[in-house]
DNA sequence: TCACGCGAGGCGAACGTTCGCTTTCCCGCG
DNA sequence: CGCGGGAAAGCGAACGTTCGCCTCGCGTGA
């Protein structure tokens, strides 16, 4: 039950006031600077912490031109990937003294007329994006102010901006070998959102795989299957309704490859006796499906750190190096959704190696 | 390949200078206070807008003593309860044009040392709690500056911060209720982490609803499952054991619910012909386990909304009736892994009701 | 003895705003 | 014709810092 407005925040002037110097002095001491007599330097030292003083960062900012804190834009957090992703950006920033702003867009893109000023008009030192949804808003990567740091997680329509992510080609390269060298030779994919780069990235891998192999890698055995799991059920019904002799499918991610599990278990399909499926993220539920799928893990917490440490290395005035890109690998983690081709007995279980 | 520093910001005097007025009228007009010349007026936005002006939040700030800043303290967002919160917070504070600092706290609830200050520093005109980690964590109630509005969204051990949250007795309740009303009599539960109020909460909804049907409720049908899916792996199996005629089992979240379901598999045994599970959260992954979870719903998103409708309104300087507690209501979702509890045959298969 | 140097601290300005008060000017009314 | 009043704009101060430069006084070397 607190009465009235908030005290005052005591300041540099209250501290100078009660240990009898200077307020200059005071700020002196409380950064480090200068030649204050070690007996003053005590005094002012016990008055601000007697009086609980808290130096104010926006007073700071105003006059070092730099505020110490980094915007952050991101999609929809609901995204285990990315949400994995900004926690190590959040660590990252913290771990370097860098407060963050936070700003979400809607998952239909709206929100970027918004976010970038907020950033702008707080004055951010740099910005972190990491928003899918936004990768071919034109007007976002047209408006940004190239004076100012950006680094993105995904790849920015202007071009020309910083981006690390995860080597997407090679994970979708890596998920077909493992089916091919499992024998498998009618391989279909459920791709996410076309037009996105990640969906390209990992088809690129994907047909790449194929075609080292000599194997077929025909426009029909893959279907798009968005975003979530029940996008993924669609898909793999209607890649069955098509090529019913498929007898593998590399999933761009993990929901979808759970909406394939379910899909096939709902046609009596056994995975992997009669399909194997092979997903990709890695996120931590993949490891509790029926049966446990295997997958292509994607260091999302990495992209973070690694993102964020780019960033404030180009915001302390390293080298800008625009539109530099980095690529972060990713490695193949075996469980049980995928096994050797069988003939038409589903007699061999055991899949090659496995890890949690 | 940006080559030196920024270039100066634009402030309020270059804008003044351009259109040949003080820059304190310029503000005035920026601000729409005042009374202006139509023309000056005119003048002045079109200067402003020529030369992509950005207010300055920092100085504006600085004199006006609030920096429409909420800090932001929370967890794991790895969590998804949690990051829907996260989201429904998000986009309140945007939607009343407030900004976000966000900080997080490491799992072991290390980070509290840094959090606060770093708030505090910035000058926050409030603060939303969202770390559950630190419910429990003396420190920070204590030293919340009580001058400072907060809202938290779990019980924070001083006590006096006003809370929003689920109403977690219900929920407990609830879902334990389905059970009876399916006719099981013996019903174990796994609940989360013991000391937290959370959990409490839930065990105490579950006690209530055996009571009133004048069912047992032994402290030996409750197992501790923890925080994860291999955690109500073990509890299931432990609770089993020592209960083997148990017929369903609450699940004090998703993830026990799921840890459940596959130790079940794993043993043998048919959901929900030879034990129906349930969860809560309401995940949406549940949805999508096999056989698809029921589970009692939690609206986290609008618990987020919710903490900080009402953390604004404090700020705006509404009455501070610390303590206050909200709970928000939550509703069961009937799907197919509970069902009626049978004899020693498997027949009956279908629930009740069925929701998506 | 005197100038010089240096340690200790103060002073003024600047950062980009907002806000209240004053000045100027013009208009209308008594 | 004089005066009050209101619209339009300017001015000064304040918010809480940092920073460069100045001043003071004392010890020291020539």
């Amino acid at each position: 039950m607190t009465v009235g407005r908030a005290s005052r925040h005591v300041s540099v002037k209250d501290v100078a006031a009660r240990s009898g110097v200077s307020f200059q002095t005071t700020s002196k001491v409380l950064n480090g600077g200068g030649s204050v007599a070690e007996a003053t330097r005590a005094r002012i030292l016990q008055a601000a912490s007697d009086l609980g003083y808290v130096p104010n960062l926006q007073a700071r900012s105003l006059v070092m031109q730099r505020t110490r804190t980094i915007g952050l834009i991101t999609g929809d957090f609901s995204d285990p990937g990315l949400s994995r992703c900004l926690a190590g950006a959040e660590q990252e920033a913290r771990r370097q003294g860098y407060g963050l702003m936070l700003t979400s867009m809607e998952p239909e893109g709206s929100g970027t007329e918004y976010a970038l000023p907020a950033m702008m008009e707080r004055r951010v030192d740099g910005i972190l994006l990491a928003a899918p949804q936004m990768e071919d808003d034109r007007a976002l990567g047209h408006v940004l102010d190239r004076t100012l740091p950006v680094v993105s997680t995904t790849h920015i329509a202007g071009g020309g901006v910083t981006t690390v992510s995860a080597d997407d080609e090679e994970a979708g390269q890596v998920a077909t070998r493992h089916l091919l060298e499992q024998g498998h030779r009618l391989i279909g994919a459920l791709s996410g959102v076309r037009g996105r780069r990640l969906t390209q990235s990992r088809l690129r891998g994907y047909r790449k795989a194929l075609d080292e192999a000599g194997v077929e890698s025909a426009n029909d055995l893959v279907e798009e299957g968005g975003v979530d799991v029940a996008g993924g059920q669609v898909a793999l019904r209607r890649l069955l309704e098509r090529r019913r002799d498929v007898t593998a499918v590399f999933c761009h991610h993990d929901l979808l490859a759970v909406g394939a599990l379910t899909a096939l278990r709902a046609m009596g399909k056994r995975v992997p006796e009669d399909c194997s499926v092979v997903g990709c993220d890695g996120l931590d539920s993949a490891a509790f499906t029926s049966p446990p799928l295997t997958t292509v893990r994607v260091p999302f917490y990495d992209i973070g750190v690694e993102a964020m440490r780019l960033l404030l290395r180009m915001v302390a005035g390293g080298p800008t190096d625009g539109g530099k890109d980095v690529a972060l690998p990713v490695h193949l983690i075996v469980r049980s959704s995928t096994a050797r081709r069988t003939g038409s007995d589903g007699s061999a279980r055991a899949p090659a190696r496995r890890a949690r």
